[in-house]
DNA sequence: ATAATTCCTAAAGTTAACTTTAGCTCAAGC
DNA sequence: GCTTGAGCTAAAGTTAACTTTAGGAATTAT
């Protein structure tokens, strides 16, 4: 007895190509909020399916699901999304995406430099700096090439 | 009594700005492979600051250990690599980066087109062919936006 | 009215890349 | 020569993003 708007958990995911246990998971993440029937059952929404196809696209382009649960915050709560409020989050998304070609990019270009140099003099070497391309949460510091001029012999 | 080109696991942390604990984690994923001295303590060679410094480096590009291991191996184990066997692997490590990059922009472009059509048609959503950006190496078919034309009231 | 699916929860397992802890041993400085 | 800082090992803990397992309960198909 599935209601014309509402799709259950097997659906999604054969509609998505998600596991269910996915599923489950993205819910216990907050990346979707079904619904549960008399039986306890989940009953999603078939806006759902575009909703958890985009988890899948941003995860493809690298986004962790926090990040995503961020983006996903954007989209109206009180009504289904249209596709004007997709575009508008893919565009913001898009954003987000040219920054972190660049960054890439411009990791890149100073590895070419790099390769040039041999790396045999630090203060001249671009990679000494460890800005560009998320900053890792980890802990310390972590500088690239030394803390100090490698010498030729190292 | 640390000999001229020896150094301990400390040296080479302050050298590299890793973590003593990340060093002999490396040492266990094959990264590096150190002697020991007469107690039993690790023993380094300077040359190995670059090679962790490589590793950190790769690392920020999002490559795993288990690649960078594979990269590391082409580095002559015979002797203490040179500034040019550095140069020589930096060159493939920068093809592939391109390659990255490239993979990502196009990824990047079908986004784009996705955001105009709003996906209400899948035989025309670029973002629909799983391929492009690293296949995941998870479970199963990961297709996106659906494996159906998602009607326009999903 | 069953049998076969599908779904549910809770807990534990998995991989990557490390860190933390515990209990000891070395080595270096005064 | 002894105290303290560095190092050592083995095992367990950590985060992300899930999957697997176990043991039931709800649905659906026949």
């Amino acid at each position: 007895m599935q209601r014309r708007n509402e799709i259950s958990i097997g659906t999604l995911a054969n509609r998505t190509g998600l596991a269910v246990s996915a599923i489950r998971y993205y819910e216990t993440q907050g990346l979707v909020a079904p619904e549960r029937n008399a039986g306890g059952q989940r009953r999603f929404l078939r806006s759902d399916i575009r909703r958890l196809s985009f988890v899948m696209i941003a995860q493809k382009f690298g986004f962790t699901l926090d990040r995503i649960r961020e983006v996903l915050g954007r989209l109206p709560q009180s009504r289904t999304p249209t596709a004007k409020d997709w575009t508008e989050i893919s565009q913001d998304f898009r954003a987000e995406l040219d920054e972190q070609i660049q960054a890439l990019t411009r990791l890149r270009d100073k590895l070419d430099g790099c390769i040039g140099c041999g790396c045999l003099s630090l203060d001249r070497c671009a990679l000494y700096n460890p800005d560009d391309v998320a900053a890792d949460k980890g802990a310390g510091p972590r500088y690239l090439m030394g803390d100090q001029a490698v010498r030729p012999e190292d």
